[in-house]
DNA sequence: AGTCCCATGTAATCCGTTACATGATTTA
DNA sequence: TAAATCATGTAACGGATTACATGGGACT
């Protein structure tokens, strides 16, 4: 494969709980999942007619109670099949994580860039909000421990998220005092 | 462009210091900047032909004391405008950063599924092997505040790696705890 | 009447990986 | 002399983004 193509087992795993369209599949990347990974919806209805064709989903055109045709896909046994074996599939190495960012820095030689400063404020700054919008998100995602136990692969996420940000800031406000 | 493509500024980037071959690029992603991101030599190669193209770097094919014959690619005035124009430019939004075993968390709902604690076992074991080897790494390419003050960008994304480990590690950890 | 959202696609283009390919030199 | 490394490419394929494209419904 090109680049490893997890999209099938996103759709998979998004239409598991209950069939959906291409467009709800689309809107799930604008909120929940979108936190942790983007995709077009281009990609979208491309993939949903592979999965098709591979026997991994079904699907079904209609009007359902609405004026609008939509095609609704539900998840076959060998589509709950194959989610199962990634879920639980082994990773013997870790991904490079590309970060722009840090790739700038690694050609900023000198620490006395003048520049330098102002790159990590930027920075700084873009993380400090992401860090302020992911904490309204754990509130606002998770405001009891029911619910916080039956979506816990979330909960777990979305605080490695928060602590990764925190990291980051700190990291970038450290650099900031040390030149 | 399909996917932003940063390689132009990498290969830039390493040639400013001094003109290299394509397999001397090649070798710097085994090393150095290998920690940071990834490319295939295939791609070095089409990349260089397309800056030499652009003016931004330019070719000297020859035997230089050796008895195989290379290419060496030095950066024009150009391309060293194109370098700083990218160093420097500022990032409005924070891109995505794609890591599948957080994706597949996202599909685990269940606090008690059984087979969580072993999937974040192996997450963890991967991590501690990668914070080892980051501390290593840190001792070995910085011995002294020279060469530190004169890399000053790299030995700070090397700590941000660092850093970014111990908190997965952590996360990790708190999270087998927790189930 | 116009704008926004719903809903679903195709086409073009470029990026990234894998595979194919070749030949010389150094090292064990 | 065989294997590893040096050195440089091309080709095929698939993934990801952008742009093009269409039509209906809801809201202002």
């Amino acid at each position: 494969m090109a680049q490893k193509n997890l999209l099938p087992y996103i759709l998979l795993g998004l239409i598991e709980n209950e069939p959906m369209t291409g467009y709800d599949l689309k809107k799930e990347f604008e909120t929940e999942i979108g936190e942790f990974w983007s995709v077009k919806h281009s990609q979208i209805y491309l993939e949903l007619k592979r999965l098709v064709a591979n026997g991994d989903i079904e699907s079904n055109t209609g009007y359902f109670g609405n004026k609008i045709e939509k095609t609704y896909y539900k998840i076959t046994p060998q589509g709950t099949k194959s989610l199962e074996g990634w879920k639980y599939s082994y990773e013997d190495q870790l991904a490079i994580n590309k970060d722009e960012f840090v790739l700038k820095l690694y050609f900023i030689k000198d620490k006395k860039d003048p520049r330098l400063k102002e790159l990590l404020n930027e920075q700084s700054h873009l993380h400090k909000k992401k860090l302020e919008h992911l904490n309204s998100r754990l509130k606002e995602v998770f405001p009891n421990k029911k619910i916080i136990d039956n979506n816990y692969g979330h909960y777990l996420i979305l605080n490695h998220a928060i602590k990764r940000e925190m990291e980051y800031v700190s990291w970038l406000e450290d650099a900031i005092l040390s030149i």
